[in-house]
RNA sequence: GGCGGCAUAGCCAAGUGGUAAGGCAGCGGUCUGCAAAACCGUUAUUCUCCGGUUCAAAUCCGGAUGCCGCCUCCA
């Protein structure tokens, strides 16, 4: 079995083949620390942490290198906005930024650099590039001559005549063509600054990550993700500057995620639709995030919206409240044992099937939507088993249910799903839900009590009364043997 | 203007040559004091449209239409 992976370069599925053998070097573009991240954010993060998650599954050991731009024009704005520096602004959001990504259960890359802490060695980058004849200084600034790199255009899969024609970029006469692109920035009043040859200034946008990536993985590295925005000109750019200056391919695989949407439309500042994962994760828990995500497949674009993550939780909530099922088994006296029933010897083959199902279709550039398929098959058909015979099962019957329990589990840590005990699940969804409605959860238990009470004296008028009454609310009510609970709808 | 992507049921979505996964929603049934959950059945004779290749096409080729992204900071 071998995986394959997506190549934006070539544009086709290629088998994975590591520089090294056993090991992969990946890496992704991280954020500019200038404000909160949000839900693009977290599809390229939960999109990148499956692959790597996957990658471990599958054997390799994994380096992972996800950067920090610390200095940009944006995080200059925003310093003197608030009237302090760029390094309390980054750190700031730094700190947002891993809190977000722990909230999403993302794992810790291996590495996450800052731009600014390999100053020195951008400017020996651009120095090279200069002897080689592919930068020039203007000013203070150093640009890219991107006319001098033959291949430019080759990731994006454009040519800089195609493009001159309806070009629609700044024409600046200092530049020698209009794409060529700042490698390093001459200071101007109130910006942060560096010494260089060059004069004071800072790094271009697009340097610090080739500098990074060659640091920490070497000249050639296995992968090198992104949302698929960066194409061009960033990736594009990386590898004019880091291929020009070693002559060597700088990734193997270019993978980029797709966008989300809001609403069908574009999610932008200028259109006021930013999420941020804050928001978010105050609406929904981390795991019903994270299967939508997962829902479709990470190249294609995603439409986000109230409904969408809406049906995300209703899947979710099928998927613990099996889970919860068979821990229930566990205090439930068992039924005589008996030969397996069909269904269930069907159970015991799809769950031994699964890891080569789940192996074939990640192999089969990551379709997680597919493994989900597979999982809900599994489900289904443990609900079918459960509920039959008043809850109790055999010893033999257990024994399935248990291999079946931990298929799903394992399947569901390589994709980041559940890890939370059922009931604190259910707990956790219904107090978030409470909380959006404004319903006042102690007014709730109250009226179950009280309807509790009209049950065991079969006033059941009162009792189908007080649940009208909360469905209106959205708050259903489930009765069984052992009490009733609620949900929100 | 240049480059690229997408079009599958009410909605989301997998499927890249062998006769349409899965989820959500709906309907009918079983279960239930009534419900909920769960299960069973049902919901696309068909994959935007037109042509072509093939024994065979949602899948390959050509064309049309529609939508979207990138080309400017952007996950």
């Amino acid at each position: 079995m071998t995986l394959k992976i997506h190549n934006t370069l070539t544009r086709r599925k290629e088998v994975f083949v590591p520089v090294q053998e056993g090991k992969v070097g990946m890496y992704v573009c991280g954020v500019t620390a200038y404000d909160m991240c949000h839900v693009g954010h977290a599809r390229s993060a939960v999109v990148f942490d499956v692959i790597v998650r996957y990658l471990k599954y599958r054997g390799y050991t994994v380096e992972l290198v996800k950067n920090f731009t610390d200095v940009d024009d944006k995080i200059i704005a925003r310093a003197n906005a608030e009237k302090t520096t760029i390094r309390e602004i980054s750190e700031r959001y730094i700190a947002e930024h891993n809190q977000d990504m722990d909230d999403l259960c993302i794992e810790r890359p291996t590495h996450t650099p800052k731009a600014t802490d390999y100053i020195p060695e951008m400017i020996a980058l651009i120095e090279t590039l200069l002897n080689k004849g592919l930068a020039y200084v203007v000013d203070g600034d150093v640009y890219y001559a991107v006319e001098a790199f033959p291949s430019y255009g080759k990731l994006s899969g454009r040519n800089l005549t195609d493009m001159s024609a309806g070009a629609r970029v700044d024409v600046d006469d200092r530049k020698r063509n209009p794409f060529d692109f700042a490698l390093w920035k001459a200071s101007k009043e109130g910006e942060p600054w560096w010494e260089s040859p060059w004069g004071q200034g800072r790094p271009g946008w697009h340097i610090e990550c080739s500098v990074m990536s060659q640091k920490l993985l070497g000249d050639t590295f296995d992968i090198h993700g992104g949302g698929e925005d960066l194409v061009f000109p960033h990736h594009e750019n990386e590898i004019a500057q880091s291929e020009g200056a070693n002559g060597k391919p700088l990734a193997k695989y270019w993978l980029h995620n797709g966008f989300i949407k809001i609403n069908s439309e574009k999610m932008s500042k200028s259109l006021g639709n930013v999420f941020t994962i804050r928001d978010i994760l105050k609406q929904y828990h981390p795991e019903v995030v994270r299967f939508f995500f997962l829902q479709g497949h990470y190249r294609s674009a995603l439409d986000f919206s109230d409904e969408s993550l809406s049906e995300a939780r209703a899947g979710m909530e099928r998927c613990y409240s099996t889970l919860r099922r068979i821990d229930a088994l566990k205090s439930v006296k068992p039924a005589p044992d008996k030969a397996p029933a069909p269904k269930e010897q069907e159970l015991a083959q799809k769950v031994a099937e699964l890891p080569a199902k789940f192996t074939e279709s990640m192999d089969d550039d990551f379709n997680t939507a597919r493994v989900l398929g597979y999982l809900f098959d599994v489900v289904r058909m443990i609900n079918g088993l459960v509920g039959e015979e008043g809850g109790k099962v055999t010893p033999t019957l257990m024994v399935t249910l248990e291999a079946a329990r931990k298929a799903l589990l394992e399947t569901g840590r390589v994709l980041g799903l559940f890890h939370e005990d059922p009931e604190q699940y259910f707990l956790k969804d219904r107090d978030r839900e409470a909380m959006k409605l404004g319903l006042d959860v102690r007014a709730i238990e109250a009226l179950i009590g009280e309807r509790v009470r009209a049950r065991t004296e079969k006033n059941w008028q009162r009792a189908d009364q007080i649940r009208v009454e909360l469905a209106e609310k959205r708050v259903i009510l489930m009765d069984s043997p052992q009490g009733t609970t609620w949900r929100i709808q």
